[in-house]
DNA sequence: CCCATATAGTTGCATAGCTAATTACAGGAG
DNA sequence: CTCCTGTAATTAGCTATGCAACTATATGGG
């Protein structure tokens, strides 16, 4: 904390508030309207809330959700397999697994071909959660697609999807 | 660590890979590939990259860096302003100005209108860095609008802050 | 004036993500 | 066989993020 800002000068704040020095683009609402990465972070943060939501019941988070969805839908999966399908780092697949071993969900395979590869079950626990999971889930994408748009919202998946695999 | 698995297993593992039980969709390649959040964070991850090394030059990462825009675009805003014009919560607004003040490119002043607020400005090193920090930013998108095609690029973004608007 | 309520900012705690470094195993060159 | 190199997983350490709780200030009613 450095000083304290006086009446005029907090009046010309809120001048700043609604102007932009920038680019002669008077009175403009956001900052960074136009930029991919912050509008994107922004999304991303904002739908973590809704799905954060869908999952709460199961005590899971989306990361951890989606994670044991995965672990569900393809059985047998080793964690390198695992941190590639769902884009994350192999450490943060690492982390996610242990949660989800600790909570009895899922179980480690060393494999018997290659002494450093770990195979991923879920157990009967996780398996019988899978219908519900994929009902949450669902749920929160039909809510949205009906305020949204169906079309709409198949569009920006699409254009969202297309990004991804253009950058690789 | 729990069992291992043999090569029967292992080779059943490998037919799982590209076999979807889930929805009678066999080899589909990705799990998620239709949901809204998950190609969303995804997407996000894969941006943060980008414009983490388009930032690194001045050793800010893509939150402090864009904070810094903001506090340089629009002096003298609040903090609370400021969480809301870059989406973030006020303790992660809190954080990001610490790290900024710290390293000598913001100054808070606590208003004298209203005590409990706090006014932010950038210091002269900060406005200094400004040309060089939006270029940085406009190379990355300048260079991923040329990898996707322009029109592809501004209609991405266009979607992905309608969504944005559409939940608030 | 004093108290109750509301609000701005901060702090504590937890999760998730990454990179770099480490450990354990695999496989080929000599 | 031994060593070197490569790879799967883990560990260490950092940043970013959010919610909940706390502090300090403001404001309106008695």
């Amino acid at each position: 904390m450095v000083g304290v800002i006086d009446g005029r000068q907090a009046a010309a704040r809120l001048v700043a508030t609604y102007s932009c020095i920038a680019n002669d683009m008077r009175y403009t609402a956001a900052v960074f309207d136009h930029c991919l990465y912050f509008n994107t972070s922004a999304l991303a943060r904002r739908l973590e809330r809704e799905w954060s939501a869908a999952f709460e019941p199961f005590d899971l988070t989306p990361p951890q959700a989606f994670m044991l969805r995965a672990v569900i839908e393809r059985q047998g999966l080793l964690q390198s397999e695992l941190s590639e399908a769902l884009s994350i780092a192999r450490p943060t697949a690492t982390r996610a697994l242990d949660g989800l071993e600790a909570k009895g969900y899922v179980e480690r395979y060393r494999s018997a071909v290659d002494g450093r590869e770990v195979s991923i079950l879920p157990t009967p626990k996780a398996v019988r959660l899978r219908n519900a999971l994929n009902e949450a889930s669902g749920a929160v994408t039909a809510r949205l697609k009906k305020e949204l748009g169906g079309g709409a919202f198949a569009g920006a998946v699409a254009v969202i999807r297309g990004i991804r695999s253009a950058l690789e």
